[in-house]
This record gives C-alpha cells, sequence and structure tokens, in this order.
DNA sequence: TTCTTGACGCGCA
DNA sequence: ATGCGCGCCAAGA
C-alpha cells in the first residue's frame, strides 16, 4: 500500500475549498502538511488538465491577489470565475477578511 | 549531475 | 508602499 504523496494531499486540500472562498499557496501547502511547499501547490496547478473538476481559480497568492499578470487572459478568466462566486474585489486584491478559507 | 525556471513567501532596506 | 534578495522544492535542459 503507497503513502498519498506531497501533489495527491496538496490537490485533496485544494478540492476542499469552499465556494466564495479563497486559499493562497502557502496556505495550502501549510494545510498539507507542507509548510515550505507553496512553489509546489503552483507548480502542479499549472500542469493541472485544463478539464479537471479542480477549483485552481480559488488559489491566489499571500497577497490576495491573482498570481498572472494583469490583463493576461488567465487572469480574466481566473477573476471572473471568483466573481461569479461571490468573491470580492478591491481592485485587484481579494477582501481576505472576507473569503479566506479559515 | 549541475544550472535554470517558476500560478510562492518572507524579511529587510 | 515598493523593490530586492534569499530560501524552498520539483521538473526540464
Amino acid at each position: 500500500m503507497q503513502q498519498a504523496t506531497k501533489e495527491e494531499l496538496i490537490y485533496t486540500i485544494i478540492c476542499a475549498i469552499p465556494e466564495g472562498k479563497v486559499a493562497s499557496y502557502g496556505q495550502v501547502a501549510k494545510l498539507a502538511g507542507y509548510p515550505n511547499n507553496s512553489r509546489l501547490v503552483g507548480r502542479l496547478l499549472k500542469v493541472m488538465p485544463e478539464g479537471s473538476n479542480i477549483p485552481w481559480h480559488r488559489v491566489v497568492n499571500s497577497q490576495g491577489k491573482i498570481s498572472f499578470p494583469e490583463g493576461s487572459n488567465k487572469h480574466l478568466e481566473q477573476r471572473q470565475k471568483l466573481l461569479s462566486e461571490g468573491v470580492t474585489f478591491n481592485k485587484t486584491k481579494i477582501n481576505m477578511r472576507l473569503h479566506q478559507w479559515d
């Protein structure tokens, strides 16, 4: 029997983020039990298949901002998904006080 | 195997 | 507030 890998744990954490809430890369890594693997979280989301049911858009950086450059398609897409879930922004920053998961 | 890269985070000037 | 450097870790060249 194999043990769960870091990747699997991280996937699980991300899938557990409820609608209308967000978590930072660092927070996801920390909850998965690997506090120094925030970069790994980002890499996993990057290699994730497009059509997967994983709520990748609910993961933002520790500043409460989307990690894609402003104006890019991915940035707009993520912002749209969050807005449609009721996440509120203050310019480009998410109101973490209201939407941070845990 | 070494060097670079990256959807990150934190401390410090 | 803003930029810079460094630490972390896995994947790719």
